[in-house]
DNA sequence: CGCAATCTAGGACGATCGTCCTATATCAGG
DNA sequence: CCTGATATAGGACGATCGTCCTAGATTGCG
């Protein structure tokens, strides 16, 4: 977890400290979701704790472990929350689809996530580490995705349901920036649920191997030029 | 365009200042790709430019001049390629909806695209340009396809193929981070793909307005939450 | 109470940032 | 060829960054 500088030993983690890494944590994700990535400084990150950057930096001795930490406990949550999702054996597998996606797509919508998430996406491509911890929630969702959808289609090998699970949660991670908080498009949230319910099902239900596998090549772009 | 610190005109622009100036905005894309919204600074344009600071600062007075012309001619770049394929008539709808699709998928796999949207999508979070330029080339996308799929639905009302444009064109960008360069799945950009155009056309083919209105209620969220 | 562990504030440091100024160098038109 | 417009280099400036150090306050425990 967490770093400190004069550490003799860490396991204590007395009252106090624990709530001034909470605190700590909570402030860095509100400067990052707010002000966004350039401005979240140790110094921002410290007034918004209120405390100091000294005492700051005596939990956290460098950025890098705060980034850390920071996008460890973000991401932490969601675990938790698709346990919760998947686990639910009261409903059929179709309602358990639907609900994954409407919780997903409600997600996206809220100031966090839509601040969070585009700032991860942009910290993975030159960052190993957010990379990683970004690639291992997202197989998690997919996973959850994938079991759903092989209750649902269970004639289909685990290769087409992963791929399944691939573009629908790719396809919902898409939206943030359209119908995410104050985006554009906010105010067509509830359509394009329906749409993405009635997309994802329709898919899941009908696809055949053969339409994955396809014959056409992919699409070959030129690659982006400037003033041309 | 530039605004430079000694103007006395603009309108000139001579042949050595234009060549600068893409050398420039070259340079600044290269360097948001390949390193980064923090690590693009004035001076790691102007030395990837081959250029002093000095020099730069002739050509853009401010960072933020930069950051705009930057945007303006990524950008500008996609309004060329999607007239392209709208205006091409020689292929029936169908096939030209497919076109989109896989021109689309096909570009956001490239180096340049998938350094440059992700870095774009947090950019617009917190600056206005950003987030309006943004905008901008996805509404010139979403007309793009609203206007095939009105051809392969004529019956659909135009609120309705807005929204189906929409859901595709979000759906999508969310690829980028999923199949994009040398992203964890990119080895899957075939398939996907194949998921992708046949998933947009039937659920073009097959929706009816009274799934995109729907019933049910938006999923809530209770927004994420720190280390529980 | 007393003392060691823990926490906190304040300031310093070198590095890097955007910006600006000035002195030359290069170019194009008369 | 000369002269004004354009382009370029080099350095300076104050601000802000991450990091570090030290002295003192607070806490929990024997």
């Amino acid at each position: 977890m967490r770093k400190l500088r004069h550490q003799k030993r860490d396991n204590s983690a007395s009252n106090r400290g624990q709530m001034a890494v909470v605190a700590i944590l909570t402030a860095a994700r509100d400067v990052l979701v707010e002000e966004g990535y350039p401005r979240l400084t140790m110094r921002n990150v410290a007034t918004r704790a209120g405390i100091t950057v000294g005492n700051l930096s005596y939990y956290y001795a460098n950025k890098r472990d705060l980034m850390h930490d920071l996008v460890e406990a973000v991401l932490q949550g969601y675990f938790e929350d698709f346990e919760k999702i998947t686990d639910n054996l009261e409903i059929s597998p179709e309602e358990r689809f639907e609900e994954m996606v409407r919780f997903i797509i409600g997600d996206l919508a809220t100031k966090e996530t839509t601040g969070f998430f585009p700032a991860l996406w942009a910290l993975a491509n030159h960052d190993a580490f957010a990379a990683q911890e970004m690639a291992h929630i997202y197989q998690m969702e997919r996973d959850s995705l994938a079991k759903v959808i092989g209750q649902l289609r269970p004639d289909l090998g685990k290769k087409e349901r992963d791929l399944l699970a691939l573009f629908i949660s790719a396809s919902m991670e898409g939206h943030t920036m359209f119908v995410g908080y104050r985006r554009d498009k906010a105010s067509a949230i509830a359509e394009v649920t329906n749409i993405a319910v009635y997309s994802f099902l329709t898919l899941v239900k009908s696809i055949e191997a053969r339409s994955i596998r396809g014959l056409k090549p992919v699409g070959k772009s030129a690659g982006k030029r400037l003033a041309s």
